[in-house]
DNA sequence: GGGGGTTGTTATATGACTGTTATGGTTGTG
DNA sequence: CACAACCATAACAGTCATATAACAACCCCC
């Protein structure tokens, strides 16, 4: 389990990484609100530790803007003396919220609720795809790759999309073609392998996923979990 | 300050204005759910007040249908027999809700507080555009482009305000459309392209912005982040 | 009324995207 | 190992969306 730390002050993100890294997590930690939101889309954490004060960018606006592409689970992170209004932590999408100074415990504790929490729920349809150095925003149609945004067109944009909201499951062309085509589409089958090797030349050969012909059947898209 | 009264049952929705004007806020008020969504982009409010029962679409869908053009604070109303889901209303983005019937003070208290912390946390406002060498005031109804004030026509201006208080979000022409232009207006969508292309004509191709044309779909404000 | 500026429409040009086809390569089968 | 079925690729052509330009209608303020 990946986990992402945001803090302004290094020590204390540092800190916050110790304690997880004890419990077995995987951390990256950032110190502003930009990067923890490029490094997020980068790294693909399972959790994120978010501080509200953070400079150029605060916590509820970074929170703001991972929540347009994913639904990973946030725990926002205050000192006392600020004033974190929960309301509005959780109206931007936050799942938790700690409170600093805070023992190691109840932090390994959130961390662990809210991540099974987490487990229950998100088992269906992402609107949004997130995984290390690719992400898709279907609501603004573009595809964050590799810390670039690629503007694809409709047809392998969609194309893309329905496939990688189910990684793993093969699909038949005819299947791909009523979902992205529609049903009323009369065209040749052969469409839908043009489609997806103008994707694939448009991709890397050494992503963590890609996607994979089934034979005799169609195309999948396969996330290695190396 | 104006604030767009939704509620079904008139003289409810009069009630609540009359409490507001008192306070000095301008209202306007709508009585069901598919008004409420076109008057909101014409009308463009700092402050929604929104019933759950309205007839053609509920509150929850208006809220949504607002939040994906803006992010205005909205406080939902429910009477106490309605079951308010407060978990669903602030998952569709709404940022306090009130239940009827309330004291006019705490109507008043809430509606403050809500436009209080919205002023203090976001720190641009969907009213005002700020980037380098362009910033758009919606109050006085100009441009600042590269340090000199440029004087668009007005719809012309409400394009351009509308697309670049949605920073990569693209629209269809017909949204853009209802948004500018008011839902009544049944001319041919091209007149958004049109539109677009004197925008373009004004501004220098070099700005760390740019009015994308999104193939298949419509137009988006983007701004380079490098 | 006249003139400048604004707005909406239309026709044509341009170019991006899409689908088809042909060819050659790969995979599985007997 | 040969064969058939299937797939990858490239190139082409068609289609569709958008850009552009030119014109017509409108408004509003003198």
């Amino acid at each position: 389990m990946k986990i992402l730390v945001v803090d302004d002050e290094k020590h204390i993100a540092e800190l916050i990484s110790l304690y997880l890294r004890k419990e077995g997590y995987e951390t990256k930690e950032v110190n502003n609100g930009r990067e923890a939101v490029d490094v997020f889309a980068q790294y693909a954490p399972h959790l994120v530790l978010l501080d509200i004060m953070l400079p150029e960018m605060d916590g509820y606006q970074v929170c703001r803007e991972i929540r347009r592409v994913s639904t990973v689970p946030i725990i926002m992170l205050s000192a006392k003396s600020e004033t974190f209004d929960k309301v509005l932590g959780l109206e931007m999408g936050a799942d938790d919220y700690i409170v600093k100074p805070f023992e190691p415990k109840e932090l390994i504790a959130r961390v662990k609720a809210v991540l099974r929490r987490y487990e229950t729920v998100t088992t269906i349809s992402p609107r949004a795809v997130v995984l290390p150095n690719f992400s898709i925003d279907a609501e603004k149609l573009t595809v964050i790759y590799h810390g670039k945004q690629l503007e694809l067109p409709p047809k392998e944009f969609e194309l893309l999309h329905y496939l990688a909201s189910h990684p793993g499951l093969p699909f038949t062309r005819d299947r791909l073609l009523s979902a992205c085509w529609g049903y009323e589409f009369a065209g040749d089958t052969r469409t839908v392998d043009v489609h997806v090797k103008r994707l694939r030349e448009k991709m890397r050969k050494d992503d963590v996923w890609q996607i994979k012909t089934v034979w005799g059947t169609g195309y999948k898209f396969e996330v290695n979990t190396p």
